[in-house]
DNA sequence: CTGAAAGCGCTTACAG
DNA sequence: CTGAAAGCGCTTACAG
C-alpha cells in the first residue's frame, strides 16, 4: 500500500536537491523545469519530472517566496467581524473565489468587535508575510496600519470605512438605505418608528441612525430618543430593546433594525407579542428565509458578494504594483417590499392620507458608484 | 504623519540583520531578544527592543520556519464544503477559535464538491507548507493523501469519513439521526414518508437513507422509491422535487428532509401547496429561524461547532507529536420537536392507534462517543 | 542550454 | 552571556 520511497523516512520531504541527485542533474536545472521553464533540453525535463514523480517532490512555497524578487507568499488575509455569521461568510467565499482565479490562498480571521484583536492579527498577517489584507475593522483607529501599507502590504476595508488612514474602501450605502427604509415606513402611515442600533461608536451604525433622523426630520416627524434603541449587538439585546418598547405606553408602530441580528432579534419580540400582523418591520441588509417568515421581513438589501469581490479586485490591483489613489466605492441598496414593511398603523395613530407616491427611491443601476477618495 | 525611517524606504522591510546593525550587537543577539530568551544582558536587550522598535521590525515567520527543526509554520488548512453555507462557516469559525489559541492562522477553502478542487487545494496546502488539515472531503477516494500523511502532514476528517485512507474523523450520527426522525414521524401517524437525499455517492448520504430505510422496514413499512428523490443539491432542485410527488396520485403525507438547503427547499414546496399545517417535515441538521417559521420546523440536531472542536484538537494533538491510532468520533444527535414534526396524516391515512411512547430516543449525554478506528 | 556560487531572513550548532 | 559560521530550500545573477 504504502511503498517504500528510497532514502525517504515517514516525516521527510524531499527536495530540490534530491531530485536533482536522482535525476542525475543540477539543481538549477530541477528549478528551470518545476518552474515551466521551456529552455531546457526535453530528455533532461523528462528526468526531472521522473525523479519528482517517484520522489512525491513538492516546491516549498515559503523557500522560494524569500528567495524571489517579487517576494510574493501567494496568500492574502480576510480578517471580518465574525466569520460564523452570514454577512462574513458570504465576504470570504466572494473573495475566495476571486483570490482562488490566481491561485492566491486565503487566511481568514474574526474580529468579533475587538480593536485588540485586530491589532494581534494584523501584526501576525504581516509576520506571515500577507501579500495584502482584507479587513472590516474592529477598531476606530487606523493610523498604526500606515506603517504596514509602506512595507508594502496594501489595505482594502470592506464594509467598514478606515479612520485616519488613507486606503480603498467599499462600503455599502448605509445613509441613504436607511432613509429609504423610514421613508417607505412613512409612506405607509407611520409616524412613530422605532430604531435599532449597532455599537454607536461605530462609523456605520452612525451612517444609519443619520439617515434614519434625516427621513424622519423632513417628513417633519420629530426625533424622539426614547424609541431609539443603541448599542445592541445580538438577537437577544434586540429581542428586550423592541420588547420594553412595545410594553410602554407610547408604543412604535413601525420598526427599523440596521442589521441582520437586530432585525430577527425585533421579529422575536413582535410575535412575543402577537403583534406580527400590527407593527411594522424593516431592517437592512437582507437574511436567508426572510421570505418565508410570516409576515415576509421587507427589507433595505445590498450584494454582500458584490462588494467583497470588488474588495478583492482592487486588492489584487494594488498586489500587481498598480499604485491609484485610495479609492472609496459605495454598493447602492435596493428596498426588498416582502410585507412586514408594508403594514399600516393602527386607525387612530394613522397620519393624514397623503398623495400616493411612487416605489421607493431605487439606485438608477445596481452597479457600484465610484466616489472622490476620502479618509474615513 | 508618516514619519521618514532611517534608511528605509516605501516597499522594503527592516530584517533582523537591520536591527542587529542599529542596535550594535550581533545577529544572534537580535535573534535571541525577539524569541524571548532570558540569557540577555538587559542593557543590550533594550537596545534590541529600542532598534526593532524604532525600524518597526516585523519578524519573518517563513524564514524561520525554514531554518528551524520542527519546521512549523503555525498555520493549518480547513477545506469545507462552501466557506458560505452555515454548516462551513460555523465549522470554520469553531476550528479558528482553537487555532487561535495556540497562535496558528488558518488557510480556508471551499471544495463545491469537486474532487478535483480537492486535489488542487490539499496540494496547494502541501506547497504552503501547513502544519495540518481539516478537511469535509468532496472526493471519494483518499488514498492519495497518504503520502501527505507520511511527508508529515496530519489529515483529520470532519463530518464526512476517508475513504480507503486511515485518519481521525469526527462524524454526526447519521444512521441513528436519520431512523429518530423517521420514527417520530412513524409515531405520529405517517405511513407515507418522502425521502430528500443528498447526491447518493457521498457516505453520509447512503447512512441517511440507511437509516430512513431502517426505521421504516422495523415499523413494517415497505419502502416505496416512487417517494424517494436523491441527488438533491439545492433549494430549488428539493423544492421541485417534493412539489412533484405533491402533486402525485398518491403524495407523502410527511417528509424527511437530509440536511439544511434540502429542508428548506421542502418548506417552500409545501407553502407553495399550502399545505404547511397538512403536510408533516423533519429536517437533519437545525438551521437559523426555523423555530420562526409556521410552523416551526422540527429538526434532528447536531452541535457542528463541538463537532468542529474536536477535529481541531485532534489535529492539534497529532501536530504536538501524537501518533494514536487514528481515532474515530460520534457526534450525538437530539431530536428537536417544534411543530412540522407532529402534524398528524389526515385520517383516511392514519395508522390503527399506537400504544403511547415516550419521547423519541435521546442520546444518554451530549459528548461526543468514541468508537473503534476505522478505515473509511 | 546548463550549472556553480551567492544569498533571501532566519535558527542551529558551536566556540569563546 | 555573546557571536561567527553554516545552512534551511529555493531563486538570482552570472559564467560557460
Amino acid at each position: 500500500m504504502s511503498q517504500r520511497l528510497p532514502g525517504k523516512i515517514r516525516g521527510s520531504r524531499a527536495t530540490m536537491n534530491d531530485v536533482a541527485a536522482l535525476a542525475g542533474v543540477s539543481l538549477k536545472t530541477v528549478s528551470r523545469v518545476i518552474n515551466g521553464e521551456t529552455t531546457v533540453n526535453a530528455d533532461l525535463a523528462s528526468r526531472v519530472h521522473a525523479a519528482a514523480e517517484q520522489l512525491r517532490y513538492r516546491p516549498n512555497f515559503g523557500a522560494s517566496a524569500l528567495r524571489r524578487n517579487d517576494r510574493r507568499s501567494s496568500t492574502i488575509a480576510v480578517l471580518l467581524q465574525d466569520l460564523s455569521n452570514p454577512l462574513s461568510a458570504t465576504m470570504l467565499r466572494a473573495i475566495e473565489e476571486v483570490a482562488a482565479q490566481r491561485g492566491v490562498s486565503v487566511l481568514g480571521g474574526s474580529l468579533d468587535e475587538s480593536p485588540e484583536r485586530e491589532h494581534e492579527l494584523t501584526t501576525s498577517m504581516s509576520r506571515h508575510g500577507v501579500d495584502g489584507v482584507i479587513i472590516a475593522p474592529a477598531s476606530h483607529e487606523h493610523h498604526y496600519l500606515a506603517v504596514e501599507q509602506q512595507s508594502g502590504i496594501p489595505y482594502v476595508f470592506v464594509d467598514r470605512p478606515p479612520q485616519n488612514l488613507l486606503a480603498d474602501q467599499v462600503l455599502s450605502d448605509s445613509r441613504s438605505g436607511s432613509a429609504d427604509a423610514v421613508r417607505h415606513l412613512i409612506k405607509h402611515g407611520h409616524r412613530r418608528i422605532g430604531f435599532l442600533g449597532d455599537s454607536s461608536s461605530l462609523f456605520v451604525a452612525h451612517e444609519r441612525h443619520q439617515g434614519y433622523v434625516h427621513a424622519l426630520t423632513t417628513a417633519g416627524i420629530s426625533v424622539d430618543t426614547t424609541i431609539e434603541a443603541r448599542d445592541l449587538r445580538t438577537i437577544d439585546r434586540a429581542r428586550e430593546a423592541v420588547g420594553a418598547m412595545l410594553g410602554s405606553a407610547a408604543p412604535p408602530t413601525a420598526f427599523f433594525a440596521t442589521q441582520n441580528l437586530l432585525t430577527i432579534g425585533a421579529v422575536h419580540a413582535i410575535r412575543d407579542a402577537h403583534a406580527q400582523h400590527r407593527v411594522a418591520l424593516i431592517g437592512f441588509e437582507d437574511f436567508l428565509l426572510a421570505d418565508l417568515l410570516d409576515p415576509a421581513v421587507s427589507v433595505v438589501a445590498y450584494d454582500v458578494g458584490a462588494m467583497a469581490s470588488l474588495a478583492a479586485r482592487l486588492l489584487f490591483e494594488r498586489i500587481d504594483g498598480q499604485r491609484p489613489a485610495p479609492r472609496h466605492f459605495v454598493i447602492p441598496t435596493t428596498l426588498i417590499a416582502r410585507g412586514s414593511g408594508e403594514i399600516p398603523p393602527p386607525p387612530a395613530t394613522r397620519a393624514p392620507a397623503r398623495a400616493k407616491t411612487t416605489a421607493a427611491a431605487r439606485r438608477p443601476s445596481p452597479t457600484a458608484r465610484p466616489k472622490t477618495s476620502r479618509d474615513g
